[in-house]
DNA sequence: GCCGCTTGTTCCGCTCTGCGGAACGACGTA
DNA sequence: TACGTCGTTCCGCAGAGCGGAACAAGCGGC
């Protein structure tokens, strides 16, 4: 465990997670380090491009480079590349914000973003990480697990208290989404979203999709017709590209 | 210069150009350290979660926590966050593909992209790095140096052979630029793009705005009304955030 | 103007991290 | 069966990196 790389990496964590440049002192602190191992690091993470330090203040800033380097990877990746085609076209069809996102631990990351022309409340912004629990994608795919009880209070214990309700009740959500194959959540207020999860090769799945809207634009016939398109488009991903 | 540091990252960023999972040998000669090296430092990065492995074959590749770290950084990119509206309203009112791009070295760093959602050729996906010279946008903010011509040759020299035109004829093109408000590019077959540069507080540009379209999308009065939309737009931006 | 606090930076000697050559077992191929 | 290549493990040596301490610079309040 080379404690240099891990903690060079500690570090570029802490400042991409800051936003704003921030002081040697704060930093080496909040990372644990003492100030000099701190600084001869920094050091070295200015001069390979990383990191980039303010010319009057001193302070220290994550550059763009690592975000190259990410960019590189997730256009690579197989999942979004496979449903990059069907993720639009779900979206021209329904008109409302469609996300691809897949499972990280017990979160789920998001993909991909398309957001609705129409003005919407929030989305979760590609790169960003939320417990599965509360997303309807997240819920769609615990709802695909061999034991639900197992998955709900996994689940439950890392969603924190933002989830409040008891774990019967998750149980049986999950059981009526596996049912009908997709989940619907209702967690983030004003906003609907629903969710449906694709198979992976390992039998866990691999990925799920999202569409949200703001409440008072979805009737109850919106829902269904919204749904089916949600299926359908899962369903065709599955034929031509197979299990991911 | 910790080494430890500087050769984790070659490993990460050898990874993450990759694409596909690199077998250890292959990894190791490419960047140029011992196999046994290369290992332990895969499995500190394996242990912090930036690398996975695959079960059965052994390979290495990157995870996508990179690209999480990647997108909180730009995220907060104050750049980008002052031109997003100012972006989206190009965007509805031209009906092309528009991007946000930041100088980089001699190079030209692609932010953001808004796509046409009429059939486009090809546009630089956000995150990839061109050389300046070879893009309106990056021509746009060269035509803000001070020394035109010194500007030119080093832009050029870094532009390698992909730019077939004399020292002479740039400067004269990054002249008219300059004069005109805007560039003009037609290096890529097909499609024809135009950029606008954003004066930054240094006195260099901060950023450039660029629109590209097929060809036989515009036409010659098709230009004239894009460039007005593209100026007012770099002009609104400036006038509204100031120096960026 | 002076003092005291905090800042980022530099120095240097000790130590333990990390290095890499070599050997290993597993696998696939000729 | 013999060979090539794979990823992995081992271990002794060396120097990379650690961190306490001292430093100069900047800032705000008496």
């Amino acid at each position: 465990m080379d404690q240099a790389v891990s903690r060079s990496l500690a570090i570029l964590e802490a400042l991409a997670s800051a936003g704003a440049p921030v002081r040697l002192s704060r930093l080496s602190e909040q990372v644990g380090l003492q100030k000099s191992t701190a600084h001869r690091i920094l050091q070295t993470l200015v001069a390979l491009g990383y990191v980039i330090q303010e010319a009057e203040t001193g302070r220290y800033g994550a550059s763009l480079k690592l975000w190259e380097l990410g960019s590189a990877i997730v256009f690579e990746h197989p999942v979004k590349r496979a449903a990059a085609s069907f993720l639009q076209s779900l979206h021209r069809e329904v008109g409302e914000t469609v996300s691809l996102l897949v499972p990280s631990g017990e979160d789920v990351l998001y993909l991909e973003r398309l957001v609705s022309p129409r003005p919407t409340r929030f989305s979760a912004r590609p790169g960003s990480r939320v417990p599965a629990l509360l997303t309807s994608g997240g819920r769609a795919m615990l709802a695909e697990a061999a034991d639900l009880r197992d998955a709900a209070a996994r689940a439950l214990a890392h969603a924190g208290d933002r989830r409040e309700a008891t774990l019967a009740e998750i149980v049986r959500d999950l059981e009526e989404a596996r049912r009908r194959g997709y989940a619907i959540s209702r967690d983030t207020p004003g906003v609907v979203s629903m969710g449906c999860a694709i198979p992976g090769r390992t039998g866990s799945p691999a990925a799920a999709i999202s569409i949200s809207a703001p409440v008072e634009r979805v009737t109850q016939e919106d829902e269904a017709r919204v749904a089916t398109a949600l299926l359908a488009t899962c369903a065709a991903l599955q034929d031509t590209v197979g299990l991911l």
